[in-house]
DNA sequence: GTGCTTATGTAGCGTTTGCTACGGGAACGG
DNA sequence: CCGTTCCCGTAGCAAACGCTACATAAGCAC
């Protein structure tokens, strides 16, 4: 899936991909929106998981190094492979696709809570910095994304929450 | 274009829209991914020229105001309706496709400059705030689309750089 | 053993895809 | 007037699309 695309693949190749035929597919999903959909759905558990997996049980000191803890885990190549599928659903999710915006809003969710497990203990406000350091993480996924790592990075140092 | 999408757009219904044939298409342009090629440059310019006709000839005195403006200015029905293709593109260029990376990667220069300008006169770090800025608006637009506006909204509020 | 449900392969349906072959009309240069 | 070039319509190609019809096993209930 990673590497077929979500909407834009069509049911032989993924089938194949999956050692199966779109035959198949069909007769376990009924229909290729359904199947979208189910894997949406699949997906956004699997990052669940993946940010239960990834939670530390030491927290960071500072936001600072809160964010740049978090930055790292972008950058690893397993996120980078995920990071394709994910513009994708917020595209989908843009255009009114029926399952992205319920599937991107979801992870969005868990990955706010997710956040806010991971401020500093002695964060005055880690709701509001949870908020505010993921509008600061996705901003920078995006720019990262488009070739413009080093705009965000500068951003980032600017605003004294620079990752050294 | 904008109803129909970038990719998954295909060449009959595209002609039609613009009051032509797909035969015509192809012949104007060869094939069809140099089409959408162009027509990411065509929309790169375009971008280039809305925030020229945007810019205003009184600077925001603090970077709230700055901020301010901006998000006001992509909450118009016609900047929302370019957001859609926007983060088709942003998609495209994660997955590498022809094209999509080098129109991103202009129009994010291009919005950055513009941004410099429009930092208030006395900021003391202009290139780094409207850095910083720029991570903040591109985070923000990324949670509206998939619903979570009002996180973004109280992120900004948690870091001083409320939209009242 | 006889049904019944579940699972899977083969073949193919009708449609849409990007693209091409062919031909004709309009404009223009000689 | 003739040839060339540009422009565009009609028709259609081979491939791929989502999906269906049909046959066929395998397992399980009785």
């Amino acid at each position: 899936m990673l590497e077929h695309g979500l909407g834009g693949a069509s049911l032989r190749p993924l089938a194949k991909a999956a050692g199966t035929s779109d035959r198949m597919l069909i007769y376990h999903f009924g229909n290729k929106e359904t199947l979208i959909t189910e894997l949406l759905g699949y997906i956004a558990a699997l990052y669940s998981a993946a940010l239960d997996a990834a939670i530390g049980n030491d927290r960071p000191a500072t936001r600072q190094e809160c964010l740049a803890r978090i930055l790292a885990e972008g950058r690893k190549p397993a996120m980078q492979a995920f990071l394709v599928l994910w513009w994708e659903i917020v595209a989908g999710a843009a255009r009114g696709l029926p399952g992205y915006r319920a599937a991107a809003e979801q992870m969005m969710a868990r990955q706010l809570v997710w956040l806010e497990q991971q401020m500093p203990e002695d964060d005055p406000d880690p709701a509001g910095g949870a908020r505010y350091l993921m509008t600061l993480i996705e901003g920078t996924l995006m720019l990262g994304t488009v070739g413009h790592a080093r705009t965000a990075r500068e951003g980032l140092l600017a605003s004294g929450l620079a990752p050294t």
